[in-house]
DNA sequence: CGGACTATTGAGCCCTTTCAACTCGCGTGG
DNA sequence: CCACGCGAGTTGAAAGGGCTCAATAGTCCG
């Protein structure tokens, strides 16, 4: 069940076999989520974290006037929420995206098991550290890039994490977005994000459709969103 | 020395005397840095966190054709880089914005004292967790903000986190940054971050001039901005 | 007193948005 | 089995928020 998770933090650090079963013993009550389902909403309580086993599940928040913003895409592997952790009141919705399925650690179990691995504590802080620094990236593209740089960047970024869990390989990979997602993931227009996608498929870069990414010139894709996969922390190659 | 640090914390747990000290013998080597300094590149591997003890620091990062984009503002209190104890590898430049006193605590100290503290340690992940929420909130403002609401926003955001720490009270507070250093901060350009200071002045909202943010209409501004504080953790009033 | 940095204002342009119309694919119900 | 409806995608045209270029002041410090 906690492969994809597994798989994720062995790219950031060793993983020992004790440390894998008490996070394999962390994990329960696999459930499935329906397209479209708003599964936790801004300003809940929670008393636990939701691990993502299959799917795709955005992070957004809503502004007064109607405005939507995307501000975080969870891959399967990902904790959509391990923030809470520390956190515990969640200051955003978080959706799926796609059909999903998930697990739940209880806040309770989490901190019993960090109280007795301080390593594998560090490798969990880590990941919401890596959290922080894909926000970062989202950052500099929303106040530094333009639309094609963008959505270049995003191409590369996606790629990559997906790859980090075994779900990426060759020059595609499945993206369940629509391109209404994707304008509220870009912080452009639906209309300009339909012309942003056709510029960078035009410029054969890569093509965005169909729920298919699929990269067409890798090093000029990266250059164009000057993507540099550092800040990803996956200093370990995938297995 | 580390006053500031524990006044933030205080804010969001309460924190025993025993983890007071264990704090305070984590923090050595006071450090002057001078207003303009890059003291953190991207790429640099470091084996120590640097505590903010007063004046102001940015971290940013630049693109290929000269584009800066600041990815956060750190007030005195704040660990300018707790992320790197498990990150190890920085992903952006850090500099300071005026004259500023420093100091540091070593990983390897930190690593013995989150092995003997759990609690102190789920309270120095929350306060990473809250820079990830300070960032989500940047991600709002770039996406889906006007000009001037996101101005709106970072005063408000500003005064809150200056008051947590004792540096804000009544409707004033210092505020070193250039409009240059502004315009990297709101992703816009000098000259549209000066008209959008004049307008903040002429709506009566508030004043950004000469060091010094004055708010003269809280609820409007706060409304303009969309600003809610829930985000800053701040469960607890600053003594 | 000079030089460098900072702030201010005008003017024209451009990237992105908004409004609007139209197509396509698909599922459902009469 | 076809009509209808609806969500998703596509394209055109015009408006607008923010950018760039450029020139002028103000301010601080050596």
């Amino acid at each position: 069940m906690i492969e994809r998770l597994i798989a994720k933090l062995r790219c950031y650090d060793k993983i020992g076999e004790g440390e894998e079963r008490a996070l394999a013993g962390l994990i329960e009550g696999e459930t499935r989520v329906k397209r479209g389902t708003v599964f936790i909403r801004e300003g809940e309580r929670l008393t636990r974290s939701t691990l993502l086993l299959k799917g795709f599940v955005i992070r957004y928040q809503d502004l007064p006037d109607g405005r939507r913003q995307t501000l975080e895409l969870s891959l399967p592997g990902d904790f959509v929420d391990l923030h809470s952790f520390t956190l515990k009141r969640i200051d955003h919705d978080i959706a799926a995206l796609s059909d999903c399925r998930v697990a739940f650690a209880a806040h309770e179990r989490i901190a019993e098991v960090t109280a007795k691995f301080p390593h594998l504590t560090r490798v969990l802080w880590l990941s919401t550290t890596i959290d922080a620094a894909i926000h970062r990236e989202r950052i500099m593209s929303l106040g530094a890039r333009t639309a094609v740089e963008r959505l270049a960047h995003l191409c590369c970024e996606t790629y990559w994490r997906l790859r980090g869990v075994g779900l990426a390989e060759g020059d595609a990979f499945a993206f369940p977005l629509t391109q209404i997602n994707l304008s509220e993931v870009l912080g452009l227009s639906m209309v300009h994000t339909n012309r942003t996608i056709r510029e960078l498929r035009e410029r054969g870069l890569a093509t965005v459709a169909r729920g298919e990414v699929r990269i067409a010139d890798w090093d000029g894709l990266a250059a164009l969103g000057q993507f540099d996969p550092a800040y990803l922390g996956q200093h370990r190659e995938p297995r």
